[in-house]
DNA sequence: TTCTAAATGAAATAAATATTCCAATTATAG
DNA sequence: CTATAATTGGAATATTTATTTCATTTAGAA
């Protein structure tokens, strides 16, 4: 093999991944992969930690880095310590640049939405309830998952977190309009977790009155006391999301939704480490 | 000499060298003052690059950080690597109120995670890639939207957002294992919004090489190069998301998602005052 | 299938890096 | 001043970390 000359910073090196990277085998395409999903780390650990945590050998990392025609991993390592050290300003400044115009402003600003939503859910969220809610949730055999319209997402990421964690749970989707069979199976040994937002989508809304006589724990996400879902749960968090260009962000709720998850996780003891 | 308890962060540290700096001796003031003026340099190069610089000797920096009841530099220089992983929120929102423990800690750290995506997402994201990403999903007749896995609920919020926006598009949703049939009917009019992060998901990747085969263009959103999507795209957009125990967040998606949307209305002038 | 080349893992080795030790210097108290 | 303790520099050593080597596995061609 032709010894290349070796990328001059870590934006050649990207590039040169790009054109590139395809034809390498199978290993070292999976530490292309991560050394670029997490270039802090390659700049601040060491070759063993790397290897480690991709899951080969260092003899792989320093052999990627010779494909390159770097001499070596260090070669390498240096051009990500080099970005780390150049960034310090527009990496983590405390002013952002901020974008002025165009799509990349509108980014902007649900960003800042979502950081808006994060400080208001720190005033609102009652850490007591929270801690109730998880105990709750702690105790179901199966947690049911409902949420309707706007946050459906929501919903379907609080059952891949669960179920990302070894946790029992079955969201709701309503598919074929057999949401109120997929709900009436549950009991009062298990918990609904119900998300839902002004305006209220009817379907939670009925759905949650179904487990309510099925006499399920039920514990809601929601905005204010008015909520439909407040009086009829046993445990109610408040979360008032803030919005942007007429959307409203759901950061907060979606970070609430693992912050539960991983707490109760935790409290059963059987963290399995996947995820991500 | 008492050894004294080491500090366990480099706020820590920097209290203590405020309360304790003036009593050190000439040479390890110096020391102090070059670490805390250049804390970046000190977390990323070796000790006796360091010491060099500051016109020491190795063995210098070593008693320092003993005097500090560190057993050698490298603890000491630990602090400074773990400081430059945090994110850049963390040291402004200690000032904050931070829920110190439960779940409520947990949330504020998913809230950050948030924080660190958004400023990553500025740093990565091509302003002219976003436009002609819009451009082309303005042309689109239909929008289809393929993401499976830890992605689908990015998906599923896409197919919303359009949908409250007046913009067709369907969420290939896989349903009864109908992902090809779904996606088979895309044409060169239309396009594929793809979404998916490493480990992509094989069902992805598997419905974009039909999209590809049918010359439906491709507007993917990814983590980086080495993505398989990166490759089969017309346009791809470089997303990296923060994680935090383990769960990667997907805030800066669902903003670049709403982003999107709420640029492609524009742009076709027919922005329903709906959505929310 | 069999053969050959490529890729990988694991251990051995080399290199680098940090730490300790001791002699030389500087400061401080008597 | 002198004596003593504290501090520092520099070399020697220990430790960590990167790299090379070689045996084994895997993939690809004939």
């Amino acid at each position: 093999m032709a010894v290349p000359m070796p990328p001059r910073d870590f934006d050649d090196f990207k590039g040169l991944l790009a054109v590139e990277g395809d034809r390498l085998p199978r290993r070292l395409k999976e530490v292309a992969r991560a050394l670029l999903t997490r270039p802090d780390e390659v700049a601040l650990s060491t070759a063993a930690q790397i290897s480690e945590k991709i899951g080969v050998q260092p003899s792989t990392l320093v052999r990627f880095a010779q494909v390159f025609g770097f001499r070596g991993f260090s070669d390498l390592q240096s051009l990500f310590r080099d970005r780390l050290r150049e960034t310090p300003f527009d990496h983590r400044s405390r002013i952002v640049s901020l974008h002025l115009e165009g799509t990349t402003a509108l980014f902007d600003g649900f960003a800042q939405a979502a950081n808006k939503s994060f400080e208001q859910a720190r005033q609102t969220l009652d850490p007591e309830k929270v801690e109730t809610a998880v105990a709750n949730l702690t105790d179901a055999l199966t947690i049911y998952v409902v949420a309707s319209g706007r946050s459906f997402p929501a919903g379907a990421y609080a059952a891949y977190a669960f179920g990302a964690l070894g946790i029992k749970a079955v969201l709701v989707d309503q598919i074929g309009g057999l949401g109120k069979t997929q709900i009436n199976t549950s009991s009062p040994s298990d918990a609904i977790l119900a998300i839902s937002f002004t305006p209220y989508a009817p379907e939670t809304v009925g759905l949650i009155e179904i487990a309510r006589a099925n006499k399920t724990p039920i514990i809601a996400i929601t905005d204010n006391v008015m909520s439909p879902l407040a009086s009829a749960a046993q445990i109610w968090l408040e979360l008032s999301e803030a919005d942007y260009a007429s959307f409203r962000s759901l950061s907060a709720t979606f970070a609430l939704i693992m912050a539960l998850s991983v707490a109760v996780a935790k409290k059963r003891g059987l963290e399995k480490t996947y995820g991500s």
